[in-house]
DNA sequence: GTCTATAGATCGATAGAC
DNA sequence: GTCTATCGATCTATAGAC
């Protein structure tokens, strides 16, 4: 989705009905996926008739992917790390590795969805990789190398390593949430625990 | 003692059609999920009327979940890990992660359908991850207790080791075959190259 | 047991009134 | 633009002949 400050030259303000078709479909696809949702459905949960989609969406895989495909688009990495300092690599993995979590946790639905719908819509799966794992990996190595040039790590292939924290910070939680199991009384403890672990055993095993 | 078992007679051969059916169901519901593949299909690809099929299963989703559930109860972990050298944790960790990388490859296709039909069948997802992640998870604490009391590792806590060291192996190839997208054209040197560099990262990491 | 034929329901998409 | 009404296709599941 795309906020409203967003500037649209070419289209004047959105009607409420064209934006309860967005939010409905949003909803409904993210919970259920492409296939399970009809139109129908989608129609009613918008207060609108079914026709009136169709005149603003050609069909059902241009609406889903267009939701899917600006959901994908928004930037995960919230805090940026090119302005992080390079002499607090605990620091400042710790603060990357609870926001990277969080993320996960925010995004988990959308994730699961795409994987689901990934063979019928691969550009979504693309889309999706590239502007979340895929820059979240890039934004990392750029700050590990930094980090290398100050002597206070010496890590061989900062891209293999960024790579290496990731799946660190997901452990199995990440896998525990795309297949909808619960994990355990507390969660949240376990999360902390989880990225302190990743941290510990990253920066011991890239030690100079 | 069940002598007259109607699903799994093991004693009496099971009929050429049955197990067409079961060949069939399996095939396409791998390959395309639960609900692009229709009944008129499998019946098709099988060789038989879609009424044989429901003389042998009660319905669609039973026929589904008795294919998954059979398919993910088989064992993941080909080598034990019970007799193995507690003073040689480099040589055991490379074989078994690249046994692991192998069966992640394998496996791939039946993993995305678990996740994508989470929500629907979410006695799979558990059966998946109890006799997938959680049994691999479950044999390597147990070796790595074993290489802890010889003293050439130190680790905290060992099942946590334990799914960081499979994280590390995943690392961002599971998820791009989750996602269906190539993963360059040099694949086997990267699976080898990430083996051994989550051997090294663990090992120095958690070195006493 | 296995088949053909079909019921019954739902879906995506459209025609036409207003 | 938005609605109601419906078409045609497809799906799961079943009835009945053999």
């Amino acid at each position: 989705m795309e906020t409203e400050t967003k500037e649209r030259p070419t289209e004047v303000a959105r009607s409420p009905k064209f934006e309860a078709i967005e939010r409905a479909a949003y909803e409904l696809f993210l919970s259920r996926g492409f296939g399970s949702v009809s139109m129908d459905e989608i129609a009613k949960r918008a207060g609108v008739s079914k026709a009136t989609i169709y005149s603003h969406f050609a069909d059902k895989a241009e609406l889903f992917a267009g939701m899917m495909r600006a959901d994908c688009a928004m930037s995960w990495v919230k805090s940026e790390l090119s302005d992080r300092p390079a002499d607090d690599a605990r620091g400042v993995l710790l603060e990357l590795g609870r926001s990277y979590i969080g993320l996960l946790a925010e995004k988990g639905a959308m994730q699961r969805i795409v994987i689901a719908e990934a063979m019928r819509f691969p550009e979504i799966a693309q889309i999706f990789f590239e502007n979340g794992p895929n820059a979240s990996r890039l934004a990392l190595t750029g700050y590990l190398d930094r980090v290398c040039a100050t002597g206070k790590l010496a890590i061989p292939d900062t891209n293999r390593a960024a790579n290496q924290f990731f799946a660190l910070l997901r452990d199995d939680i990440y896998l525990r949430g795309l297949l909808g199991l619960d994990s355990g009384d507390d969660l949240q403890a376990a999360l902390d625990k989880t990225v302190t672990a990743a941290v510990d055993l990253f920066l011991k095993g890239y030690a100079p």
